[in-house]
DNA sequence: AACTATTTATAAGA
DNA sequence: TTCTTATAAATAGTT
């Protein structure tokens, strides 16, 4: 009913899902007012916008239909109803990630499929990108592991300096192999004037293996 | 909508108010389902014939709906802890739909872009090729922190054995794995004597996770 | 129930 | 958001 002839499916477009919730909304109460109205019947509507904003109508009042809707099925609603609630949302989000991890997936494989085609800058991208999911899943495990090295590092560090002052210095390898942007070590001060333990916090459990591919999904 | 404009207004003639009802019940409820479904909504929908007889839709269930309507009012007069437990499920669902939404697009873009031409063998090939290639990726990198943290377990070893004799000359690390551009900040200066073990605080925030694709394939 | 002439709803665009 | 307008959809009256 308008300039195209649209799918009735999602719309995807988040504003244009609110434009077109507003209108047909609009258009849905009055006909159920005009119902009502010309055929003598009681009619009510109930609408939740996905942002969770209600939005209803009734030609009488909301209880009376509720009400007499209730008699004709004749099992009391509220008492039950919040456990269905509760049961029907969990399934609904289970089977949501499940979409998700389905499609992850799938685009895991598409990426891989696509890397003949790219050209050397846009292996560099997907590079980067899996290389962000690398990190983000392995980070733990790999935290732990520096926890250890720096340990070696230190000891390192420490034999040394028993050494005499004119022995060549040693460099840590870090440092011959930049990793990263983060500074190397600088503990020399650290180490000097804090002799007390350090722990660093962490989290250990879940592992996150969700790809987000050049998306950032939380907002 | 017809042949002829009708006033909003009780419909004297009992046939055909039933005819009307009866046309306009089903648009009412083919419009209610397709808001439902185009704007992510839930919708319920209840109506009485002046007949007596009952006509419903409801996108989900409708104690589900009832049960939050009902919900909703309550929470209109005191607010609780519930309402941001709605709110925070619904926002969660709804990111994961957007999530689906983004993933859906992407998987049509990629497909789009480089699988059109390819055959089922083809893609079947590639698949596996992509598989072999993370796994690759992963070897390497264990490989290469393992062979760090033999250097520095070397190195703390050599300089142990160094400590109660002579200083013979020690070989970097690097000397023999060259492995990149090197510059180094050396770390001069004296460290304090204690031996004890050492957990670091610092954040170790980046560490290597490059794929390096099209060169140095070692598996 | 079907059929259509019309009215009404609304998708897309401004 | 709100208005406009071309077009799709609903439906009033008819068969």
């Amino acid at each position: 009913m308008g300039r195209g002839k649209i799918e009735i499916k999602r719309i995807e477009n988040t504003t244009n899902r609110q434009v077109t919730f507003s209108k047909r909304r609009a258009g849905l109460i009055k006909k159920a007012q005009e119902l009502a109205i010309l055929c003598d019947a009681e009619v009510a509507l109930i609408v939740f916008s996905n942002t969770g904003k209600l939005f209803d109508f009734a030609s009488l009042s909301m209880p009376h239909i509720l009400a007499r809707y209730n008699k004709f099925q004749e099992h009391s609603q509220t008492s039950s109803a919040e456990v269905e609630t509760e049961v029907q949302q969990n399934e609904e989000v289970n089977s949501l990630k499940e979409e998700i991890s389905r499609l992850q997936f799938a685009n895991l494989r598409l990426m891989g499929k696509d890397l003949t085609g790219l050209s050397l800058k846009e292996l560099q991208q997907l590079e980067h990108q899996i290389d962000e999911w690398l990190l983000s899943v392995k980070c733990r495990k790999e935290k732990r592991a520096t926890l250890e090295k720096e340990s070696l590092r230190q000891q390192v560090q420490e034999l040394r300096a028993l050494l005499p002052s004119s022995y060549p210095p040693m460099v840590p390898y870090l440092e011959l192999h930049p990793l990263g942007r983060s500074q190397s070590l600088r503990n020399h001060d650290a180490i000097s004037s804090d002799m007390g333990r350090r722990y660093s916090s962490e989290k250990q459990g879940e592992s996150d293996t969700s790809l987000h591919l050049g998306y950032n999904s939380t907002p």
